[in-house]
DNA sequence: ATCACTTAGGGTCAGGCTGACTTTAACTGA
DNA sequence: TCAGTTAAAGTCAGCCTGACCCTAAGTGAT
């Protein structure tokens, strides 16, 4: 009666509560598409349907559980693959989430799961792949909004959404991520939308451009794009390193060594 | 031969390797304390030395496994609280640790654990506690040092503190967490030796007294501090937000709402 | 062709913040 | 009373920012 541990296969339900919590890697993942309203690109992230209990039937993250032979990135890329065929460049860490009520249906012998949270950004293109995928049981949904008015998403989902929400557009401010969210070449005028988008006010684009052309990772090119109904903007180019690491603003662990 | 689990008391070598993950909680805690050398504060952190193996006999975070009752938060102030006595106000989740190669000794059999890393701040009245405590199990390390010329820290423990230094150096500069490391009335002096501590380097006293009156959670009081052989510096006092949540640069998840 | 319209792209200007530096005030100890 | 030390306030030039203006270079309609 009172073990601190029991098998997995030998627990009663009153025992199955002293488990120890088992590991989950969930994933925000952020692209930009125009909104329905025939507007301004906005944010969106794909959810999938929950097949089982709990929260049968209602929204979530794609994720799934931590297998023994790969680190936490390799399981977050894995699920991403397994359950949204997303391959992203840019995935960070953003947050393990552990309370003891995040089902929030608190069932008895439920067992306690820990979340890895890791969070992506993926191209206009890239997404375009998940809606091809046809299957029903994925799909987009803003990011601001997801589960308003469903019964909301599964578990605790809408709380991490929002506290990624929030880090990316702290990101946005201090760190070259932005790219991220845009193909190879770009106008200002593209790459400003994803910030309006993103910081949710206008630029002046005139101050935006001053900014950008002072960032030496951005290049212009000797192109433009052509067909608008007004002078073609030059193309540019992001020359920065592709990933966040080891990025100064944001080191990944595994690259850093003691001061000297 | 292929299940995928197994109870913990029903494998055999070879398949525990094939066991999920295990979650443990650690610890980086920050103190000020003047250097041997008689000269400026510098960074320390108490380390634990490990009685069991692998890496016995050496130092390494203070930590313990979750258990099934406790939110990661409460894991990690239990675990300081019965492994250095120290119960700090500044507590802040740092990173989640995962890769395969954690143990760097790839010992057959061990389990894998993936551990959930907080980093905090104390003051050092807080501190002496720990010295107090007279276990020869517990002591002080330089933080920017510590392991060197020893055979090194366990685990990957050298790479965590070196990135909970990365992020304190980085966030001492946009976030208001220098007075954790003093008391409740400081003088600017005091306090702009904790930034030189951590910044490493000298600050302007003039700028950086301009600067703290500009701030608004820095109340000067009617105090001075007598005693020294000079003209005695005004006393101030932090009237801010207690811990780092639910404060603007850094909200805790779970105090986040959808923006309206 | 010409003109209205739209967006690109370059420029100006004032205010705020920063780093470097100077000056004066207040107290101690010889 | 004076030298020494630190506190605390002030000055000044440079840089960045936001707000705003103006011209360049295309398009489509007349």
């Amino acid at each position: 009666m009172s073990t601190v541990f029991a098998g997995p296969f030998g627990a009663n339900v009153s025992e199955r509560a002293q488990l120890p919590p088992s590991l989950a890697i969930s994933t925000v993942i952020f692209a930009l598409k125009p909104s329905r309203a025939e507007g301004k690109p906005t944010l969106w992230l794909p959810l999938v349907r929950r097949v089982k209990e709990p929260f049968r039937g209602q929204w979530a993250l794609p994720g799934g559980p931590l297998t023994a032979v790969e680190s936490l990135e390799d399981a977050a890329r894995r699920n991403l693959r397994e359950t949204t065929g997303l391959a992203p460049e840019y995935l960070e860490q953003l947050y393990a989430f552990g309370g003891l009520d995040r089902s929030s249906r608190p069932e008895q012998g439920a067992q306690r799961v820990v979340s890895i949270v890791y969070w992506a950004l993926v191209r206009p293109t890239e997404a375009e792949l998940l809606v091809e995928s046809e299957r029903d049981n994925v799909a987009w949904h803003r990011a601001d909004t997801a589960g308003h008015g469903e019964g909301g998403l599964a578990f605790d989902h809408r709380e991490i959404v929002d506290y990624a929400l929030w880090r990316l557009r702290n990101k946005i401010e201090y760190a070259q991520i932005a790219y991220h969210f845009l193909g190879e070449r770009f106008t200002l005028a593209q790459l400003r939308e994803v910030y309006e988008a993103i910081l949710g006010r206008t630029l002046d684009p005139a101050n935006f451009r001053r900014q950008l052309t002072a960032t030496p990772q951005i290049e212009a090119t000797d192109e433009f794009l052509e067909g608008g109904r007004h002078r073609p903007p030059r193309l540019y180019r992001y020359v920065g390193p592709p990933t966040p690491y080891p990025a100064s603003d944001h080191p990944h662990p595994s690259t850093l060594r003691s001061t000297p």
